[in-house]
DNA sequence: AAAGAGTAGGGTAATTGGGGCT
DNA sequence: TCTGTCCCAATTACCCTACTCT
């Protein structure tokens, strides 16, 4: 369920990933992660869509978390 | 709500524990400490539980707190 | 219209991942 | 069992200039 579609700019999936933003630009070009472009070139990222990015790795992680809501 | 951490590169780990980067990244694999996954497959990792792991706080979860010593 | 910040694009060096071995 | 070092392939970071957005 689609709760809010708001984008992120490059910079700011950057600093969320702690990576260049070139970086970011290049996981768009390569199909990793969704983006939209805006007239002028600019790319632009779902924030509900890098947020699932950032949850991890499921299967690498410490300990059982607690009952946490599903996304 | 999730604290907006700082990301840690395995290289930054590393020279805070003073090992090999291959070594935190065995870490991560053995599921010993918690990590991200960038789209492009590097790891990151979460400075409050690097901190953690560094004060030597069993409270943290690492379900790895034994006196178990033997070679 | 002008200026500043951010972004796109290309190219090159450094870091990282994975497996195997000492 | 755990860590460090070797290999190679992939990913990422920093250099530059030009264009876009505010």
């Amino acid at each position: 369920m689609e709760t809010e579609d708001r984008l992120l700019t490059p910079g700011e999936v950057a600093s969320l990933f702690r990576v260049d933003p070139k970086t970011v630009t290049r996981w768009a070009a390569a199909g990793r992660i969704g983006s939209i472009r805006t007239p002028g070139g600019h790319r632009r990222f779902r924030e509900s869509e890098v947020r699932a990015l950032l949850e991890g790795d499921p299967g690498a992680q410490t300990t059982f978390e607690s009952g946490n809501a599903q996304s």
